[in-house]
DNA sequence: GAGTGGTCTAGACCACAGA
DNA sequence: CTGTGGTCTAGACCACTCG
């Protein structure tokens, strides 16, 4: 790498940086491989260490590169991940195929094996879920997921208790339809979802299971489920790495 | 700040950053003003100058901090912005206030003063705007707005010349209802939206405006207003500091 | 213990803004 | 011109992983 000043002053580590990236797009660092150590990029490119290091700082900021103390740096494998919102409550669709079969299918469309798993405790919930729900006697269905065994989602769902307590809502396989299906059966039929979408940085335990780096943001879906009631019954939480999903809604105007 | 030898494995420099975000939330450093200089703030903390840039480094990143080379680092003073993304595209709604209104009533929500500039002008769009819209000859409605005079969103949108041309939409101000209205109007009442977010990186220009640091991200809402026949024929960017806003959608269900 | 990524220093220089 | 944030070096040490 050429020192020259910066001249057209963009800085030395950048200019590693798009070199890296250029050679991550070509192949030269192939999906999911492990990358060379920082002192031989270092040799490699000409530069310190430290100058390969904030390179591949940035690189790992734009989710190309993950980097893990002690082991190395890898490459990563997955491209980015289309949800459609909306359909994924559609009952019929549900019912065949699964409020699970939607992330199934968004996976598989990418020519990759999507994988879940879920965890159900009764807890008592952080405190703006139990706000939502109006109790503090939870149902946790902790779900995490998977694409070609990288993580992709970090999916936490809530039901209060006193609704679906001791029902197959309780049991790792809900069943087909899922739980909007069993709290329908319970007298509980969701009459309107509602979503927000932010932005943060990722937390401990999602950093962890995720693989982000340390300011790495997500991208948070806050759902919740209503009743005719107008009770809040389920609310769950969508954690994506940021750069990884693009969320789509869609929906209709009266004339 | 002491050195410890970082027995708490909890880096200088994220110590630091702790400590100015701690005293920035105590109003140590006001909202808006400007910090102390690098090598003053050095001394204050008792590190070098290179653990402070990067402390700040840290606290840029989460949009608490922005520096401005050669004047200074500035203390960000707008707080989360919620947005009902379905609410605007209401009729009723929108022609006693406008679509306008909805930006409006968000940020008069927040006690500060909205305002918004439109730029109009007759363009060859990006390649994805002009397959979506079926036409590479479109206005360009550049919509930029601010809360306090502080930028916080940046909002091109896009609809084709042989349906808008010669038009009111071709005024700055496109009347009450805005666009939508007038397409109505011209023969094509929107009967579809949809919208894709997702979040990656600010281009050149858009952190320009929004003055937004290199690797910052922003979510990008991707929407399309569809007429009876098919057709897509409004498409508008909202391109968002991504720790700025939340977007909110909400629908029913049949049951 | 060797190798990994991550941090830090002390000091230097850069581009830029503004008086 | 001075002061600002930003970058870079050379070398050191840290915590961590793995054989």
């Amino acid at each position: 790498m050429q020192k020259l000043k910066n001249f057209e002053h963009r800085p030395q580590y950048r200019q590693v940086a798009d070199v890296i990236r250029a050679d991550v797009e070509a192949g030269t660092y192939p999906r999911g491989s492990q990358m060379p150590g920082e002192r031989e990029l270092a040799a490699r490119y000409g530069v310190t260490h430290s100058v390969i290091n904030r390179a591949l700082q940035v690189l790992r900021g734009e989710d190309i590169l993950r980097a893990e103390v002690g082991r190395g740096t890898y490459v990563r494998g997955v491209p980015v991940i289309h949800s459609a919102r909306m359909i994924r409550y559609v009952r019929e669709l549900r019912e065949s195929g699964g409020a699970r079969g939607a992330f199934d299918y968004e996976i598989r469309q990418l020519g990759m094996e999507p994988r879940s798993d879920v965890t159900v405790s009764r807890i008592s919930p952080p405190l703006r879920i139990a706000d939502v729900l109006g109790t503090d006697d939870v149902i946790l269905r902790d779900r995490r997921m998977w694409a070609d065994d990288v993580p992709v989602q970090f999916a936490p769902g809530y039901v209060p208790w006193d609704i679906a307590g001791g029902t197959q809502i309780e049991q790792r396989d809900s069943g087909p339809g899922g739980i909007i299906s069993r709290l329908a059966e319970l007298g509980y039929p969701q009459v309107k979802i509602t979503e927000s979408v932010r932005v943060r940085r990722a937390e401990d335990d999602e950093r962890k299971f995720l693989r982000l780096e340390k300011d790495m943001p997500v991208i948070e879906v806050f759902h919740v489920g209503w009743a005719a009631s107008g009770r809040a019954i389920e609310v769950s939480l969508n954690v994506q790495p940021a750069y990884l999903w693009v969320n789509e809604y869609e929906w209709r105007i009266d004339t």
